[in-house]
DNA sequence: TTTTATTATGTTATAATATAACATTTAAAG
DNA sequence: CTTTAAATGTTATATTATAACATAATAAAA
């Protein structure tokens, strides 16, 4: 679906952008960091915790749950990467700190996942959370269907 | 938040739906089914599957996960339930087979949960999707906040 | 520059959520 | 009835995530 003409910058801008936010914010953006950073932006498609782990045991032996979790906290916190709740996954930001009304297209055929963002629809949720005299603070908005590459490679 | 104002209605009427439908879809409605039903209607908080499972041991001393969840799977595919993937947990659907463009906003403070729909923003939806050349097939719309009530609590 | 405090990581154990696979029972259909 | 299909029981295990405490690395203070 999201097709990047060229995802080793995709890859190497979100670690451009992570390493500057960090020092920006005093944050220590540390090896292992990194690389899970990395990890999850080999593809456009949601990465799994325990598959994070395996890939780490590759360069770290003595990897285990919590240096998986501990990190992915850190990330999630700093805005570097979303929690994908339906999915139990984990995607990175295609635009950390920018603004946080995001929402996520996956492809349920190819996997791959886009992050969109839109005025007016983040607006309409905080319309209605209000008509329901809410205050929101964190929204979850996941839309799983099927891209237009993947409707159109059914077809044939 | 949602002080129903009769809470005994709210789940008799959960009940008799829920045993409308299965009669006119041909499901069986047994039992275990609607016990568990019951148990998730037993207030608008959200029910975790293994505190399903403690109460259901209280009257059925062999249940085990399975038991739990092939009956969560029944409610939810017949869409008597749903489920908030940002809690795992399951709340009792407030108008089945009326519609399915719902979502949740769940008060951090009180635990309540409401159901709302809104045609508007469920079509601001289709229409993002639509835009990004998508065919949405399941939406998940979960809003954590907080409650007038609760707000207004916290000022006193 | 040592000392101290803070932050990050290592490590062990376990909690919480969910499913696979196969056996038995119950109900529906023929 | 008897066969079939659906529901439930049962055992085992997979998957996702956290608690609690130990050690190491870095930053801040003295
Ligand atoms: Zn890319
Ligand atoms: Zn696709
Ligand atoms: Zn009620
Ligand atoms: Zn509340």
């Amino acid at each position: 679906m999201y097709s990047c003409s060229d995802h080793k910058s995709c890859l190497s801008d979100a670690l451009y952008v992570a390493d500057k936010i960090c020092q920006k914010k005093g944050l220590r953006f540390t090896p292992l960091r990194k690389i899970i950073l990395e990890m999850i932006w080999s593809n456009h498609e949601p990465s799994k915790a325990y598959d994070i782990l395996d890939k780490l045991k590759d360069v770290n032996l003595s990897a285990k749950p919590p240096t998986v979790y501990r990190t992915l906290d850190f990330l999630l916190e700093n805005g570097l990467i979303h929690k994908l709740n339906s999915l139990n996954a984990y995607i990175g930001c295609s635009h950390p700190l920018e603004h946080s009304e995001c929402f996520f297209l996956f492809c349920q055929e190819c996997k791959e996942i886009k992050e969109c963002c839109n005025k007016e629809l983040a607006k309409a949720i905080n319309q209605t959370a209000s008509n329901n005299k809410f205050q929101p603070m964190n929204v979850t908005l996941e839309i799983q269907g099927e891209c237009q590459e993947c409707t159109d490679k059914a077809r044939l």
